[in-house]
DNA sequence: CCAGTTCTTGACCGATCGGTCCATCATCAT
DNA sequence: ATGATGATGGACCGATCGGTCAAGAACTGG
């Protein structure tokens, strides 16, 4: 038919996340996208769309591929509060404290741009319903396993997750040193998610 | 001597902070902040030199202003437990959700900058780890006023309640209900500062 | 081989960026 | 009144911004 893409889609898409990641929205220019991927202009602008687009479907990707991995986690602990503990820890889980100072990216992008653009605050307030949706089921089952008390709701007790993770996650970004941001974690944790 | 400045230099200062608060440092061009603040662009740069500098003062005059209030409100409090859980709960105090959604002006400079920008992140750290001394103080008033076991270090206490706090700061900016929010930083605060 | 189609490259665009500079103005000490 | 001094406003600068576009390259179906 015609000539083909002579560059891999998921790569560039990869580059580009990584990019906005560590260098914000209005911290990447179209020269920063161009470099880390390799391709031209008129080729990222035909296969993406413009710069905003861009980063709305990078951080679609990312937000789906983490809610799968943290679903994937969440069902692979043996006992539910297990894995919810992890969630908190997760952040400090690299010791040299690089993944720490990066954050999260849909966390960054909220801080970033939720204020000045209604749709970014729009797919950062569903995602974060999403997120604790996820959540409160692994929270319902460690109720069930005994591990939680029942009287509580368990969106109630995600949502103290999701902002405590989240909290985490931010003082890692103000260069926190790591091993007392995994104490804090696992102090939030055993507030959390006590049995009483 | 000379022509005297026709300037209010401290509503100046905090028409820059807003601006810099509500559009974030590269979201706020100098045109922005001449517009917000009526001066003329010789009239800033030679009372506050360059863009990063003027950010710099309003950011260190806002973390010097917010701590000596932190500082009032924990002695304030005729129980210094009640400061802390009122620090918690502070971000959700607006009904209106506005002030939740414009988050902490350090905290969105630190999500914004710190990493490309070590000045940033030095300021960062230390604006926190004073935060947290200031803290401290309190958990151990706490402490002392029987509110709060003994057993612990007040600064893992004290670490604890910043990081939480952040985070019901920063899902306040996720346009999470105000209610709602409010409800989990009572949770935190119930789980953080409990007497077990 | 050719026609048709898509992809690629990079020149080019107007707008805006942060920053400099200077002519002019207002004030005060003399 | 006048000269020295600092404040003021805006013209101006080169660089860079995001984005467009056209000419040509690379491929496939005939």
């Amino acid at each position: 038919m015609a000539r083909p893409r002579q560059f891999d889609e998921k790569a560039v898409l990869t580059a580009v996340r990584d990019q906005f990641w560590t260098a914000g929205y209005a911290g990447t220019s179209l020269d920063d996208l161009l470099r880390v991927t390799g391709l031209g202009k008129g080729s990222l602008y035909a296969a993406f769309g413009d710069k905003r687009s861009l980063h709305r479907r990078v951080l679609g990707d990312y937000v789906e591929a983490t809610h799968a991995a943290l679903r994937a986690m969440l069902t692979a602990s043996p006992r539910a509060v297990d894995g919810l503990r992890r969630y908190l820890t997760a952040p400090t889980e690299d010791p040299t404290g690089a993944a720490a100072l990066r954050g999260c990216f849909l966390g960054n992008s909220t801080s970033e741009m939720a204020a000045a653009d209604t749709d970014m605050l729009a797919a950062a307030h569903r995602a974060f319903e999403e997120r604790t949706g996820i959540l409160a089921e692994a929270v319902a089952r460690a109720q069930h396993e005994g591990d939680l008390p029942t009287g509580t709701d368990p969106a109630e007790t995600a949502r103290a997750v999701v902002t405590a993770q989240q909290g985490v996650v931010f003082m890692g970004r103000t260069g926190m040193d790591v091993t007392a941001l995994r104490a804090v974690a696992e102090t939030l944790a055993d507030r959390i998610l006590s049995r009483v």
